[in-house]
RNA sequence: GGCACCGUCGCCAAGUGGUAAGGCAGAGGUCUGCAAAAUCUCCAUCGGCGGUUCGACUCCGCCCGGUGCCUCCA
């Protein structure tokens, strides 16, 4: 079985095949660098890193190109803002997403374009627009003609007409249609400016994505991702200008993951109920915050709240638990026999690959994953249960699937301790004052002095700290 | 107003025209001095009302409830 993918564009899931060969040419659409990102950005990002992951592990050589607007009206009122220069404002910023991201596990796609480093390829393409007669210029603007595109509105389900009709578009004298929108931006006095053959300005949002799409990906590629948002005006716009320069679509799968909720709302700038990736990290750990976007299905909306991400923790946790019981007891068995790591193969990887195939669907992907740990955990708890070679199977599978997802990136030592440097920041436990806890418990326990043992255990308790009496001795954890 | 989407166990969350994955929480068992961890077992008939069908939670209609897009937005 093959891999199937939701279109947007047709609104069914579709057999995915490549324009070329083994090739895979991705463009999904990055963020405005005037803010730091929130969760919703962490979900594109996180959603699309994951289709990246999973097309690589399919074994298709993928292009993945991501953009960063570092150009726009946004920028440029922050800039003024905080009386600094709009290009400390984008360099700021790309640098936080490079930060908020990275610790998000999200990996660098193959080419990062930035919208002002392709004003020349802009140029051209909304030149040869106005060549076509299907953008006009109007006091130093340039505008796409929308009807010059009889396709427009197709990928949003909008009636051209319709909009007009409902116009919540605003008045513009300089445009000819309320639809059509701008390519080219003419400057004020002050403002970052290009020259371009319509005097100085800026492009327009949406041709920097036609631009450098096609600059990376060719005329025309195979998958687009982005927000739910971005449908329309973007990329039905983007579709347009594509389009409408080259005769010839611009893309062939158009893939777009749901908001983030907040009590049912959209997360969003706007209404000023998001949150943002570096807050979230003061108290959660990244891997957690990404195991979480990753449980629901991409297309579907998904609620941010506290208590979801505490659930997703107590999940990670166990995982990395398991993997480390059970790597410690294989290199126990390695003594033995020696036993070769290597490809993960059998139901869980099918089954795995099976879920992922139905279009990134990472929610079944998890719960084969969790059935596969249960049945690590029994032979961890029991090698005697199967055969040790199994069981480094599992566990390789469990791993190799964590990869595709981007999860158990971390060693387990590492995990945990970073989990409780998070945790302990409000604790600040007395580490010093809880091994001698743990030492006196113990000595009590050495002469059946339950009572005193136990007397230990609360006195912990009530500090946050659980015990755990295991082969290797008492260890201990945040609550 | 126009166009979409959603409503599944206490909570989160998959799913299919043939009788509901997984996780959290909960109950009981094993293990443990007792616990914890792990593991085993148990725990839903799918918003409401009609219709199509041999059979619907899954298809259609209506209703109720919620959200999104139509404007910058991942």
């Amino acid at each position: 079985m093959g891999l199937k993918l939701f279109n947007s564009l047709s609104r069914k899931k579709e057999d995915f095949v490549p324009l070329q060969g083994n090739h895979v040419g991705i463009y999904v659409c990055g963020v405005t660098v005037y803010d730091y990102c929130h969760v919703g950005h962490g979900r594109a990002a996180v959603v699309f890193d994951t289709i990246y992951r999973y097309l690589k592990h399919l074994g298709y050589d993928v292009l993945y190109a991501r953009n960063f607007t570092d150009i726009d009206d946004k920028i440029i009122k922050r800039a003024a803002e905080e009386g600094i220069p709009w290009q400390e404002v984008t360099r700021k910023y790309i640098a936080a997403f490079y930060e908020d991201m990275g610790r998000l596990n999200v990996s660098p796609p193959e080419v990062e374009p930035r919208a002002t480093d392709h004003i020349p390829e802009m140029l051209e393409m909304i030149a040869s627009l106005v060549e076509q007669g299907k953008a006009y210029a109007s006091d130093g603007d340039v505008f796409y003609s929308v009807s010059s595109f009889p396709a427009y509105g197709r990928l949003s389900g909008k009636n051209p007409q319709e909009l007009v009709a409902g116009a919540r578009v605003e008045v513009n004298e300089k445009k000819q249609s309320p639809l059509d929108f701008a390519l080219w931006k003419k400057s004020k006095p002050g403002e970052p400016a290009w020259d371009s053959p319509w005097g100085p300005g800026r492009p327009g949002w949406h041709i920097e994505c036609s631009a450098m799409g096609r600059k990376y990906l060719g005329q025309t590629f195979d998958i687009h991702g982005g927000g739910k948002d971005l449908i329309f005006p973007h990329h039905e716009n983007e579709i347009a200008q594509s389009a409408g320069c080259s005769g010839h679509a611009p893309v062939k799968y158009w893939m777009h993951n749901g908001f983030v909720n907040i009590d049912k709302e959209k997360m969003s700038k706007s209404l000023g109920n998001f949150f943002t990736l570096r807050d979230i990290y003061k108290s959660h750990h990244p891997e957690v915050l990404r195991l979480f976007l990753i449980s629901s299905h991409y297309r579907s909306p998904i609620d941010f709240s506290e208590k979801n991400l505490e659930d997703a923790e107590k999940v990670l946790c166990r995982f990395y638990e398991g993997i480390d019981a059970a790597t410690r007891a294989l290199a126990v068995q390695e003594v033995k026999e020696p036993l070769e790591p290597g490809r993960a193969e059998g139901p869980f990887m099918e089954k795995f690959e099976a879920a992922m195939n139905d279009d990134f669907n990472t929610a079944v992907a998890l719960a084969h994953l969790n059935e596969e740990l249960r049945a690590l955990n029994t032979w961890t708890q029991d090698p005697a249960s199967e055969p040790a070679a199994d069981a480094l199977n599992r566990l390789t599978g469990i791993k190799q699937a964590g990869q595709v997802l981007g999860l158990f990136a971390k060693s387990p030592g590492e995990f945990q301790s970073e989990l409780f440097e998070l945790k302990n920041q409000s604790l600040a436990l007395d580490t010093q004052k809880i091994e001698t806890l743990i030492e006196e418990r113990n000595a009590a326990r050495r002469t059946k002095d339950w009572a005193t043992a136990d007397r230990c255990r609360d006195a912990l308790a009530q500090m946050g700290v659980l015990i755990e009496d295991t082969a290797r001795g008492t260890e201990w954890k945040i609550k």
